[in-house]
DNA sequence: AAGCGGCGATACAGATCTGTATCGCCAGCG
DNA sequence: CGCTGGCGATACAGATCTGTATCGCCGCTT
């Protein structure tokens, strides 16, 4: 219905900006993998423009500041984070789906250059709550307990919010530290988490 | 010779020697604030000497590198963390024990500087994991869980070490996303999560 | 009393970083 | 056909960073 092809950017009817897109999109791609895998301090942009092939003015001209480009980063993590969110949205159980979530989001801990969640990295790389990265951050996971809490009131829950904010909290934990997981698979461990936390709070309900 | 004053540590017979410590306590110090609030790349060996009022060469005498100093942050850190615990060990009760450490933890949480769990910290900031400061983070998580695992076995908890691991990545998730604790308070939210599981684990024990 | 060494202060070397300036090329457009 | 503007390439400016070299001072030890 409201979903367009992948490669629909917007309706723009010049080539031009087409290829202007396309060189953005390319900055962009290269330097998520590399501020992903090496940490955005790590990563000078000099090495963004030699990676990617362009020109030092262009990264410039789309992205005025370094800070902008690891804004946009993060903005795209968000993005490709929402898209599998929504790819494993179930209307018809809301217990059927947060298991669904929890599965993709295991897998990811066990890909191989798996570096933790760059949300909660990024507020390790600045301090400063007023970055433009960390305020994209703080909104993302703000967004995922928001989300949670959905599904905890689908499931009707007591207290939807608390265990919204517990899950996420395990899902944080498992982010930082999916190294420790590897042996019986992240998803399995963090499904198998919520299923207790998610039996206490039914067994809390009917007290 | 043989004479020595009350609080010479080391047996060490030079007063200067007592000094030297001063200075390179004072240095770690000062860099371990610095390095803890604004992360270990955003600050520069010039910021911790001029703060710790010492000279660059009496830094690189104790330190023979920032990577170094770094480590020995993350070792100052562990001996904080271990101390708290060890303060909080009770012989008499596992259970009591361990929300014993989940209360100190949450205080950690609250406290107006806090910025997460250094060890945690450091793994964003260096993707390398032969980065020395990254080995002793390791072998501190790995101790933490160690010492759970310890605490579960005198619970006498079916299986002790999936339950540390739990509480573990719990501990960790609260540590990543502490902010979101604040409204109730993080202990009483890790008290009251490792309760629920703490339950759930005795029940599978019975069944 | 002499000197050895830790210490502060400072300058410096060399690398790296962000961001700008300048050039020439070339494709698309009027 | 000429102009505009995005683009690549390169040099550069200015700041900052790690680590070293060099000086003189002063307290302790022998």
């Amino acid at each position: 219905m409201f979903l367009r092809k992948a490669n629909d950017l917007g309706g723009h009817p010049l080539n031009a900006y087409q290829h202007a897109t396309d060189i953005r999109e390319r900055i962009l791609q290269v330097a998520s993998e590399l501020f992903y895998r090496e940490g955005t301090r790590a990563v000078g942009v000099d090495l963004i423009v030699a990676r990617s092939g362009v020109a030092k003015t262009s990264l410039y001209r789309y992205f005025p500041t370094k800070d902008d480009l690891i804004r946009e980063f993060l903005l795209r993590e968000d993005r490709d984070f929402w898209r599998h969110w929504d790819a494993a949205a179930n209307p018809d159980s809301a217990e059927d789906e947060l298991f669904a979530q929890l599965q993709w989001m295991g897998d990811r801990m066990v890909r191989p250059g798996y570096r933790g969640c760059p949300q909660i990295n990024i507020a390790a790389e600045y301090a400063d709550e007023k970055h433009p990265a960390r305020v994209v951050a703080a909104a993302h996971k703000m967004e995922l307990r928001s989300r949670l809490g959905g599904l905890a009131q689908a499931m009707e829950l007591a207290r939807p919010e608390e265990f919204a904010l517990t899950i996420s909290i395990v899902i944080d934990g498992a982010f930082s530290s999916g190294g420790a997981l590897h042996k019986q698979g992240p998803a399995r461990f963090l499904q198998s988490v919520a299923h207790t936390l998610l039996v206490a709070a039914r067994d809390a309900k009917t007290d």
